[in-house]
DNA sequence: TACTACATCTCGCAT
DNA sequence: ATGCGAGGTGTAGTA
């Protein structure tokens, strides 16, 4: 196939709601919330049904380009060259390539309504820690787990044996400077809002940096290391085989 | 091409560092820093020549999942099913697809070593700030940007014409309640090394949420609206022509 | 729509 | 390796 004869069958397969990738080498530049430029190389090109394009260069995690569901792609032949255009006008974002070879072109409708099911999230270490409270201090007693407040999103709060208020923040990794910044941010709304002083900070995570420890401490609060829970479960570290599950 | 063809088609493909993309049927493991179970769909999976592993559902800018550059793929023809297995021990991150169909198998040598060049970051609006100083306010003497201190990063940092020390805090959207924190966290900490207590904060961004700027108020700092530079002045909004650029 | 915070965030940079 | 913060972050949940 020719470069001439793409703009068709790529925005007939677009209008179609069909997937489209293309392994290409182009010049790419995008202009919205930043202006970027990427000069000519190797990249796949995937437009997806509802129009999202995604860009990847051959190496490395993320997109190098991309633009949001719901953008117009079209694909436009000019004076010897292959352009590809995309344009959300309602977030004022362009997205332009020059397409200088195309090495492969593949386009299917795709089938799929699955949702992915997760465990481990953060929201399921403040829910693990609300059904073991033990897990947080002896005697404490959880009040609500994600909780919407006016005083922020607030992973859990209860109160202790002694009937002080406790604000517990739950992070899933190493808890950091911002976390405890936003531990404070809680504490001091909830003392504000009730006109209290005594209200606790507790900062549950596996671990927590030097830094934020120490400011932790500077500020009163508390750290107790806590696991996300089924973690690794499902698998065994030199065990190759497929799990069970779902 | 039967599925029991592909182990060797899809590894010797990634063995010589090609990069593969096959739409196809199939659901998703995930063990690792969580755990996840997608059930069957249509996916694009895309192995890129470093061994980074992205599958897309046919909807939505992100990965539903993925493996980092450096993870052991191999593909497994047993018992009249086909699995592509992930492993990245060093991780212990672990990704298992069973394949029920492949409609499309794509392979080809990429190549490309190109940087993508992006104006418009944080990074840019301290450096405008620190070559237009009135910026940020009639008399300002900026002494550095970008600076990482053991605190974290302070975007920009000088004197006010009173000669009393101001802490710059840069945000390209809208500053939010963490930017105040920051803020906040990196004045006390310059309070405190420098044994004083009058340093001035200073929030610069295009705008500011309403309980943001309260607490920002709340704290004695202060907000100054800015804007990133070059945002969007290589399109003209009603302007389909490409732009020249680079 | 605006705001808030999570994410298998990823990434770069400095220590 | 760890720590820290940006990101064209994206995404979900809520008011």
């Amino acid at each position: 196939m020719t470069l001439s004869q793409y703009p068709a069958q790529v925005e007939e397969a677009v209008s179609k709601g069909q997937t489209v990738v293309l392994l290409a080498k182009c010049e790419i530049w995008y202009s919205g919330r930043a202006e970027s430029y990427l000069p000519l190389g190797d990249r796949i090109i995937l437009v997806k049904e509802d129009s999202a394009v995604i860009i990847h260069q051959p190496n490395g995690n993320n997109p190098i380009n991309y633009m949001k569901p719901g953008t117009k792609v079209s694909m436009n032949f000019d004076d010897g060259k292959l352009f590809m255009n995309c344009r959300n006008l309602i977030n004022k974002e362009f997205l332009d390539l020059r397409i200088d070879s195309i090495y492969s072109f593949s386009t299917r409708k795709l089938t799929d309504g699955q949702d992915i099911q997760i465990e481990g999230t953060e929201k399921d270490m403040a829910e693990m820690m609300y059904n073991k409270p033990e897990l947080v201090e002896k005697g404490f007693r959880p009040l609500s787990r994600e909780e919407h407040t006016k005083y922020g999103f607030i992973d859990l709060f209860g109160l202790d044996r002694e009937g002080k208020l406790v604000v517990v923040e739950c992070k899933r990794y190493r808890a950091d400077l911002p976390a405890v910044s936003q531990l404070r941010r809680y504490v001091e709304k909830i003392e504000e809002s009730k006109g209290i002083t005594h209200v606790r900070g507790i900062l549950a995570a596996p671990k927590i940096t030097e830094n934020a420890l120490k400011m932790l401490q500077d500020w009163g609060f508390e750290f107790v290391s806590i696991n996300p829970p089924r973690y690794l479960e499902k698998y065994d570290r030199d065990q190759k085989s497929l799990a069970h599950f779902g």
